[in-house]
DNA sequence: AGGTGGACCCGAACGC
DNA sequence: TGCGTTCGGGTCCACC
């Protein structure tokens, strides 16, 4: 296991970030790693963020966006193992797996790390990501436009098993393998049972299950297990309050019975054989 | 057309 | 001990 951003790492990132970096002018960019932002040029990317003013830090889904106040937009990917630090100037301790680095108009800097090389940097014209995000992205399963029979719309008809379905983005953004997991458990449902047979009270049952774990995943600040951090360096405490993820031969908490590990979407998938039955219900 | 599986990456864990 | 192999997970893309 590695510890990944989902919706919840990455508002909590959002969160720290946000008065850091709101009304800040960006000063000076380097980007050493050319994956970052492929197939556009590093140079390029980091001479067009220099003189660029930070108007707000948003997030969608698992991305985070910086708008800046002529239009333009910085969309951060983390992907496995990004993170993002910020201290002042000369305060950020050496890392060789630093792959950026951003200075403010305060003399603060914002890092970016990441192992495995997935994360991306993508640059914008002004009117031009939110078109490119509402293509990838279904609604935020947090706050008040989303409701359970926008959750049944989206899984209707659908073959796919239910842990594919809503590890899907256009299903529902921000949710990643241990959120999907730890709601699976919650709503006492297989991540193999077909998506579109749900009924429904499975349905509200989910639908109340994912806004359960992604709201205490970011009351948590996300999860630690070896990649994520905070902007200060510091651990989430999310790991602490898995029911299922990387649990295989400890007993549910439910039931007391052994929760196993099976695969489902591609995926290592934990669960309660006991409390989630294969069948229907 | 919607669903599935491989590719991309690299450090850790595993196996002999 | 040491070295080679496997694993994992978000997203894109080729394939069915």
């Amino acid at each position: 296991m590695s510890g990944v951003p989902e919706l919840p790492e990455v508002e909590s990132v959002r969160r720290r970030l946000a008065p850091v970096l709101e009304g800040r002018r960006i000063d000076a960019a380097q980007i050493n790693d050319a994956r970052l932002t492929r197939p556009v040029d590093p140079a390029e990317v980091a001479r067009a963020l220099v003189g660029e003013r930070v108007a707000t830090l948003d997030r969608r889904g698992k991305y985070l966006i910086v708008r800046f106040e002529d239009g333009a937009a910085l969309l951060v990917h983390l992907r496995m193992t990004g993170s993002l630090r910020h201290a002042p100037a000369g305060e950020l301790p050496a890392d060789a797996h630093r792959r950026a680095v951003v200075r403010l108009d305060d003399g603060s800097e914002v890092a970016y790390r990441d192992v495995r090389r997935f994360g991306t940097w993508d640059l914008f014209a002004p009117g031009e990501v939110d078109r490119y995000i509402d293509a990838r992205l279904g609604p935020e399963p947090i706050g008040p436009a989303f409701t359970s029979a926008h959750l049944a719309a989206r899984l209707t008809g659908r073959r796919s098993p239910i842990k594919a379905a809503i590890l899907d983005q256009r299903t529902i953004a921000g949710v990643g393998n241990i959120y999907a997991d730890e709601a699976l458990w919650r709503a006492r449902l297989h991540p193999l049972r077909e998506a579109g047979g749900l009924d429904r009270a499975e349905i509200r049952s989910l639908y109340r299950a994912i806004r359960h774990v992604l709201e205490l995943g970011i009351r948590r600040q996300g999860s630690t297990l070896r990649d994520y951090a905070l902007p200060d360096g510091g651990e989430g405490g999310m790991q602490h309050e898995f029911r299922v993820y990387g649990r295989g031969g400890e007993p549910c908490e439910r039931c007391g019975r052994p929760i196993v590990k099976i695969r489902a979407a591609g995926r290592g998938t934990w669960l309660c054989p006991s409390c989630q039955p294969a069948g229907t219900r």
